[in-house]
DNA sequence: TTTTTTCTACGAAAAAATTCGTAAATAAGT
DNA sequence: ACTTATTTACGAATTTTTTCGTAGAAAAAA
């Protein structure tokens, strides 16, 4: 299974979430985000080795490359997050959700989401539907 | 922040479903568990590693020593959640949700379980915010 | 043109995490 | 008593991850 690093997922997110950039540009968010900074060829190296991993594709046809994901992000954060439910809550998906959902205030929008969500869950499972709210 | 590393995470795992344990039953139960194993005294040194960082304590009247966790699980999982929303997830909490309950099955209860928490902090959000519990 | 900046490649150091071998002490088995 | 097994301590090797320095090519600036 792919697994990124944790530097490695740093940059994937930003890559994630800006699209296809250099190297220079993800090491720019990199350092303004976090309190963190490191060396520009710190970011490259890293970049490149997850080239080498396949993590990443790059347009080479400039002299400054373009990075981006040649993984979909939801297939890595499902595999994240498999692996966390497994190690940090013992497998247990609901009590992760039941700890996350009572730490964070989400907003009202994704709690309505997520409601509708667990609406068409118990719907499709067709299980012991006894109770209806 | 207390940041413990995978193994030591597979370890407290260990210690606090099974209370408070010595070095060979840990052991035997990560050997167990998972495919990857270890030599006992890796094990041994992990959890005295972990003695050192203040992960676990132990009792010493004996020659064969017992562990036992220092930290409330709820803490560590609280901080490995948080940490595991910001990297993965990019401190969206419904978005991890979603896509928890979108390839886990949870069962019955448990969803509605976690249904009546959205309830409840729908609630409270209508009304003011220092209302707890 | 000449200088300065920007970029990649690459090796390797540094740091972090994991693994194990060996020795010494105690306990258990014969 | 003597041999074997179990346990701790400890150092150190190994592996993984992160970091950066240096060199050379290309581009930009002066």
């Amino acid at each position: 299974m792919i697994k990124p690093t944790e530097s490695e997922l740093e940059i994937l997110q930003v890559l994630w979430s800006e699209g296809p950039s250099t190297v220079r540009v993800v090491h720019e968010k990199l350092s303004g985000d976090r309190q963190k900074e490191v060396g520009y060829t710190t970011t490259l190296k890293l970049m490149q080795i997850m080239l080498e991993k396949g993590l990443l594709v790059r347009d080479e046809s400039q002299r400054t490359h373009i990075y981006r994901t040649s993984v979909e992000e939801s297939a890595i954060r499902q595999g994240l997050l498999q692996r966390f439910v497994d190690t940090a809550f013992r497998g247990s998906a609901s009590q992760l959700v039941l700890e996350l959902l009572g730490q964070h205030q989400t907003d009202a929008h994704e709690l309505e989401a997520i409601r509708q969500l667990i609406d068409r869950i118990e719907q499709e499972g067709d299980r012991s539907a006894d109770q209806q709210k």
